[in-house]
DNA sequence: GTCTATACCACGATAGAC
DNA sequence: GTCTATCGTGGTATAGAC
């Protein structure tokens, strides 16, 4: 790779740094480049050169994101499977847990936590859907597979297209109740450092549940 | 009321039509008013005359769908609650289906089932977070005193904050399953008239095992 | 009161100079 | 790599016809 005329890179940062608290802020179209790229001190057009679109620099701002997030609960899945005895599968609990607890870890910013990171997660779901459905196809397949293979084992009668649907479910709660902080009459409190784990907590509790219930049969009539 | 000159409300009511429409297909910020106004065969200024602003056309788009809906909610949990012997209180699983079930049931035309209008409130969740938070404002606040009541009886131990909280897993998941259909790799699916019940029906039963999950008390370490 | 034509400004994107 | 100028399209506002 030939030498780098100017800070490149540091321009590509300063507007991946800016684009996160713009976009979480303000949602993705209500953020303008002419915002972001004011915000982070550089010209219009860098956008374009640096990430082509819109788009891209919100996929890109995404991926940096989830890219650690999926990579740790990974990594608690199969630290819980290295702990369970041959003959016994890693417990639905546990699989939640790993799935779930990790947002409040990840974001991590020195001791607290960075809590636009965390909303802007939730926030992956209000945004126009051909954009969620392609950060989906980026950032999640890959990691879907690990999380299926320990949902099959844990839920051994259930058929893949069960554990689809579950999987929609759990995916939609955890999303939505990130999303949803504080923006509902009656429960005013914001997200904050100190109420976030114990709030993933009851998702992954929620969650876990649910994954348990049993599927019903089709009836005829509502 | 003066009688009206011209077909104020037919314009009014093709807007409706074809915002729906346009909105569910290309979601919100996807769909221009001049895409709208024509696919109506209204001028471009009617938005603004019968509707003020495109952020109003939504709102009362959504909000002429989710009153039948709402008011079915709140019908089914009564009927549920005047068959439960004294004493006794109305099930968590009778709860759920009263919240997921009407949105196959609400939006029949004729035989089958309007699959646009079902859609177009999971889409409601990728909407700007303001749009979501007025909708809710205006449609879903006077509806949750009666869905939380009937919560508190069902779950006389949790606190109001639990419920809360519970409520907002509830919604979401029951948002973004509609939402996100046929929209993940491997289950390539449609929503059609044929899954929709079947689907809502396994949610149900998610969400009502969830609810009942007992909530866990806060940790200290992930 | 209802509808139309049109102007306005902000937006995302891009071409081409430097 | 960076910047300016500009294009097409978007939501919105209004003047005036009927």
């Amino acid at each position: 790779m030939p030498a780098l005329r100017k800070s490149s890179a540091a321009t590509r940062e300063r507007l991946l740094r800016a684009a996160e608290r713009c976009f979480t802020e303000h949602g993705y179209e209500g953020s303008s480049l002419r915002q972001i790229t004011r915000m982070a001190r550089v010209n219009l057009a860098a956008v374009n050169y640096h990430f082509s679109s819109k788009r891209e620099l919100w996929l890109e701002m995404m991926q940096r994101r989830l890219g650690p997030l999926n990579a740790e609960r990974v990594r608690l899945i199969e630290v819980a499977r290295a702990a369970t005895p041959v003959g016994s599968v890693v417990s639905l609990e546990q699989i939640c847990e790993a799935m779930v607890l990790p947002v409040a870890k990840a974001f991590r910013d020195g001791k607290s936590c960075n809590l636009t990171a965390a909303r802007m997660v939730g926030r992956a779901i209000s945004v126009p859907p051909a954009l969620s459905k392609e950060l989906s196809r980026r950032s999640l397949d890959q990691y879907w597979r690990v999380f299926s293979a320990a949902l099959r084992d844990a839920l051994p009668d259930l058929s893949p297209a069960e554990i689809e649907w579950k999987f929609y479910f759990l995916m939609s709660a955890m999303l939505g109740a990130l999303a949803w902080q504080g923006r509902q009459q009656g429960l005013e409190r914001e997200l904050n450092t100190d109420n976030l784990e114990p709030m993933l907590r009851r998702l992954a509790a929620f969650i876990a549940s649910g994954l348990r219930a049993p599927m019903p049969v089709a009836k005829a009539k509502v």
